[in-house]
DNA sequence: TGATTTATATCGTATCACGATATATTTGCG
DNA sequence: CGCAAATATATCGTGATACGATATAAATCA
């Protein structure tokens, strides 16, 4: 049975971690493959809906599309001239010293095609995350509550 | 303004689906370099977790390890092996066919100090979490509230 | 202008994950 | 029993990719 002990580790909190990472996978996992089938690795996708995602009137320069992806800016850089090449961005080089990189149509386009299917996929999983997160939260409560009904 | 137009996508739509994964990523790359302090690549540590969440009489094998993280076999026989090396699992192989993982002190050990930092930074990215998913089941409803108040 | 700081680009390399394939074990059936 | 088929795991070579180190370029300021 549950040993909750000194530590305050138990095992119901080993599993309901182990439950969230899994969700978190699982979104991951689909989420590559639905990218994957429009020609885009999953960066390239996370790069383009992190652009799209900024407030109106935000601008995605290489070291913030570094920062949101936690990735090295060797990394974005590199990340920036694939999305460049495949006409995914246009570089707004009007300031050179901090290029802004924009969504093309063709950008726009993929997300509103990739956005759906993610919607409904985050739906799904939101039940079984939001369990697991109550249960880290407090999962004492929780098990007087499946006591209760 | 937030044109939800036929499509029954807006910008706080991607907004939102923006920041839950930037939520992911954060938690990630936090359990990333945790579980690189103490010499675990990002990989064992999930599967240590896998193991460890498992329904206690629930037995893990390599082809369970594969789908509860989303990798082929083989990547997860490689897993396997460099658990053994490391001594974070044994593997009985009283059934050959289908060897167990079992955790090892050392992996429990390990766990014990990794889980509470990782119970700490769930509870800090919840709120941002459940707000994104939140705005991502029925953002309209939110942007009355938010007026609400 | 020249020096300094900051941002981005380049490039070589090490790592890792995976596909293809081999091996081992169980099962089924004559 | 023994041999074939099915299933689970192990091995190995390779390609992709992410990153560190370094170079370049632009802005800032004296």
């Amino acid at each position: 049975m549950t040993s909750s002990g000194s530590g305050g580790l138990s095992e119901v909190d080993y599993e309901a971690l182990a439950n969230l990472r899994y969700r978190i996978r699982k979104f991951r996992q689909f989420s590559t493959k639905a990218a994957e089938k429009l020609g885009l690795t999953p960066q390239q996708h996370q790069a383009l809906l992190a652009i799209k995602g900024l407030r109106s009137g935000a601008q995605m320069s290489v070291s913030m599309l570094a920062e949101r992806l936690f990735v090295p800016t060797a990394s974005a850089a590199d990340l920036a001239r694939s999305l460049e090449e495949h006409a995914y961005v246009i570089v707004d080089v009007k300031q050179r010293r901090r290029p802004i990189l924009r969504l093309t149509d063709k950008a726009e386009e993929i997300l509103r095609r990739l956005t759906p299917a993610h919607l409904y996929e985050i739906r799904e999983m939101a039940p079984e995350l939001l369990l697991a997160l109550r249960v880290l939260q407090d999962h004492r409560r929780m098990e007087v509550a499946a006591w209760m009904q």
